[in-house]
Formats: structure tokens, C-alpha cells, sequence
DNA sequence: GTATCGGATATTGGATCCAATATTCAATAT
DNA sequence: ATATTGAATATTGGATCCAATATCCGATAC
């Protein structure tokens, strides 16, 4: 029998792991604007180490999509065009109603209850860059009573894409006032367990926001 | 003017990236085994370079799913649960069936062409372990027309997951038959015009797959 | 005979060093 | 004045070397 509670201090996350999570966070949050250059010095610098591990968080977030490495010049962040934006909404819109029809039959009351805290922060939150945060984990907190750990990783890299202009847009006019609307009809038909209405609901959520973008910007990048 | 051919040896391919692609088509068509560990000094002995190339394909490799890594012990081949599989294929009915119903309206006459050319070698093919790269081939064609660059790159990663399975699937009892008959149906409605059928049918033919490997094998992996 | 401990070996993660090439900018020719 | 050439610099990709740890196997205690 174990006498000691163990740490696993060997299970930590290696380096290039750890530098991987900052910079998508940084993408993701949209802190590091389109096209900006990933010098590997100077991200190697900032985390005291050499840049083989940066080299290693690049390599995935290139496979994420996230950033586009050309050969002796360098990484940079991947920015969409628009057609690729509406692209990847179309596809969210699809498969998160899907997951969120198969998600609502299996929702106890305590996914629900963490859902409508999520929505009471989400009001109550002063931090608008936040509201970036407490959408996804709204979304994800019922999605994740699907069961389909596959699903939520493929939407998770999606969202991952276009969340900086998700999160910008939301900011403006009455996307905020819109968003607190939509969340709170998904989460009536979560709770009375319809979940083609949810699914429907999300879809149009997710295609709202589509054409919302869509008018804001002209052009997204590039 | 150029009065001279250039051949962008700059751009060729990375080290990394080249075993990357060696490594996962080997995994794909189910030539290692699940589970089989991957070790670093032994792959770059037989591509004669240093591991670092083969740490970076690694990584590449363990972003798409295709292998685990653990600290100090390396990376093994990935191999998947019934439930993950089955999970993957719905997924795929999900995607693909969409990816169809958008693609049909788009179709050329050389489209169609393409994919007829396909199964027809398709069924004068004699090596059975080409069947798994023309049922792609068949597919992909297709769906190419949809002019949706994400959902096809989604779509092969998820392919590429439960590939393997396939194929060894396709070679038992019925497999082929019933695949080579499935495909003409498709083929059928896409020449037709006919989105909405092709969608289903292409659905179908997935969902089969998934309930025909679920019947032969109890369980995949581990 | 069996279980436990300790060292040898194997293997990975990271640091440092070297090679290759893109970019920049000054010098020069037209 | 402008375009072209060539050297200096910056930056990446890969090789070699070092540190950390998991695994294996023999020695030892009971």
C-alpha cells in the first residue's frame, strides 16, 4: 500500500508542451495578431530554454493549423480568408448540433446546473476578453455530456481557429446581448430534454454568428 | 524572363517531413501494428539522419492521433477501443454525408469520369491492399468537387484513424462485393443529380462499415 | 525459493554547435 | 537615378553531445 501521496513530478509536461499551450492560447485569444512572425529565438529566450522545444510547439500548432511554417523564413500566424472562416462555421454548425443532440438525453441535472452558473458568470463578467472563455465553456460543459470525446476534440481545433474573430465580434454592437439570448433558448431545451430543438438552436447560433462576422468585416485577412 | 526551367530544391520537402509521411502511411495501411513502439534511434538509422527530424514526425504524428507518447518510454502506435472506432465512423457518416450533399451540385462530367475510372480498377485491382487507396481515391474524388478544403482535411484525419481497420475489413466475407456495388449506387445518384440520395447512401455505406467491423471483430485494440 | 534492492543499459528530452539559405544594404555599373 | 551585384546579417533545419529516468537483471536478505 502507498504510504506517500505520489506527484508524478515524471508525468509533467515537457517543455515544448508547456510553450505549445501559451502560444495557442496567445493565438487563440488573439494576442498575437495574422501574420505575425514566430521568431524561434526570441520564444526560446522568453522561456529560458533552447529552441528545440520551440521548434517541437511550432511543429503542433502547424499541424493545428494554427501557424504556416515556410523553410528559412520562419513561422507566422495563420490568418483565414473569409471563405475559409465561413467554412469552418459551417462546419461547427453541423457537428455541434449533431453532438448536441446525442448530449441532451444523457444531461444530468448537475451539467445543467454548471451550464446556467457558466451563463450567470458570462452576464455578471466586467472583463469583456473573458467572454470568450465563458462561451466556450458553456458550449463545451453540455457538449461534454455527449460522451463523444472525438467530437469535442475535432470541435475544439475549430473553434481554435476562429475564436480571435469570434471573440472580437462578439464584443461589438449587440452580439453580447444576442449571445446571452441564444444560450439561454439552448439551455430551455436542454433542460426540457428536446433535443431537436437544442440542435436546431445551436445550429443557428453558430450561423448567426456566420453572417454576423461575415457583415462586421469585409475581409478578415489575406 | 526565365529562359530556364527552376526546380525549387529550396522548397523540397524537410527531413522531418518526409519520415512524418513514411511513418503515417505505414500506420494507415496497418504495417505496425498497434501498439508497436516507435523508437527514435532506429527510425533515424534507416533514414539516415539524427533523431531530431524524427522527434519532430513524431510529434506531427502524435497531433493527428496516430501515436502516444510517454515520457522516458517513447511512442507507440495508436491503436483505438471499439468505442472510439465506432465513434470515428459516425463521425464520418456525419461529415461525409454533408460533404456529399454539397459536393453533388458541383459535379463535372470529368468528375464523374475520375470516379468511374476508379472503381473500375477498382475491380480489376488484384492486390487486395490496394483496395483501402482506391475506396479513398473513389471518395475523395468526389468530395473534392464540394470545393470545402477543411471538411476534406477533417475528413482524412478521421480516415486515417480507422484505415487500417478497414482495410482488413474490406478483404473479409462479403467486404469488397458489398462495397463495389455501395459505390456504384452513389456513383449512380451523383450522375443524377441526385444530392439528397447520394448523401444517405453515403451515409449508409459508412454506418455499414462500422456495424459489419463491429460484428467480425469483438474488440480492435487493447 | 522468493521478494527486494542496486547498478548497468536503453531511451528519451533538451542544450549547444554547425550548415544552408533568405534578406538586407551598401557599392558599383549603366 | 536606377538597377544589379555581392558581402554581412538573421534565421531556420539538422547533427552531436549531455542530463534524466525507465527498464532489466543479478545479488542479497529473509
Amino acid at each position: 500500500m502507498a504510504k506517500f501521496q505520489t506527484v508524478d513530478i515524471g508525468r509533467s509536461a515537457s517543455a515544448a508542451s508547456i510553450i505549445f499551450a501559451a502560444l495557442r492560447r496567445a493565438i487563440v485569444e488573439g494576442d498575437l495578431a495574422d501574420g505575425e512572425p514566430l521568431r524561434q529565438d526570441e520564444i526560446a529566450r522568453s522561456f529560458n530554454t533552447s529552441r528545440i522545444p520551440v521548434r517541437e510547439a511550432l511543429t503542433m500548432l502547424e499541424q493545428q493549423g494554427l501557424v504556416k511554417t515556410e523553410r528559412y523564413k520562419g513561422a507566422v500566424v495563420a490568418g483565414l480568408s473569409m471563405a475559409e472562416a465561413t467554412e469552418i462555421f459551417d462546419f461547427r454548425a453541423l457537428v455541434e448540433a449533431e453532438v448536441m443532440r446525442r448530449a441532451v438525453p444523457k444531461m444530468t441535472a448537475e451539467v445543467l446546473d454548471t451550464a446556467r452558473a457558466c451563463l450567470e458568470r458570462f452576464a455578471a463578467a466586467s472583463d469583456p476578453m473573458h467572454y470568450g472563455d465563458l462561451n466556450r465553456e458553456f458550449h463545451e460543459t453540455l457538449y461534454r455530456a455527449s460522451a463523444l470525446p472525438y467530437h469535442l476534440g475535432v470541435i475544439e481545433n475549430a473553434m481554435d481557429r476562429i475564436d480571435r474573430y469570434l471573440r472580437a465580434q462578439l464584443v461589438l454592437s449587440d452580439g453580447m446581448e444576442r449571445a446571452r439570448r441564444e444560450h439561454l433558448a439552448i439551455l430551455d431545451a436542454c433542460a426540457k430534454g428536446e433535443a431537436e430543438r437544442a440542435a436546431a438552436l445551436t445550429a443557428e447560433h453558430i450561423l448567426g454568428a456566420r453572417d454576423s462576422l461575415a457583415e462586421h468585416m469585409g475581409s478578415v485577412s489575406r
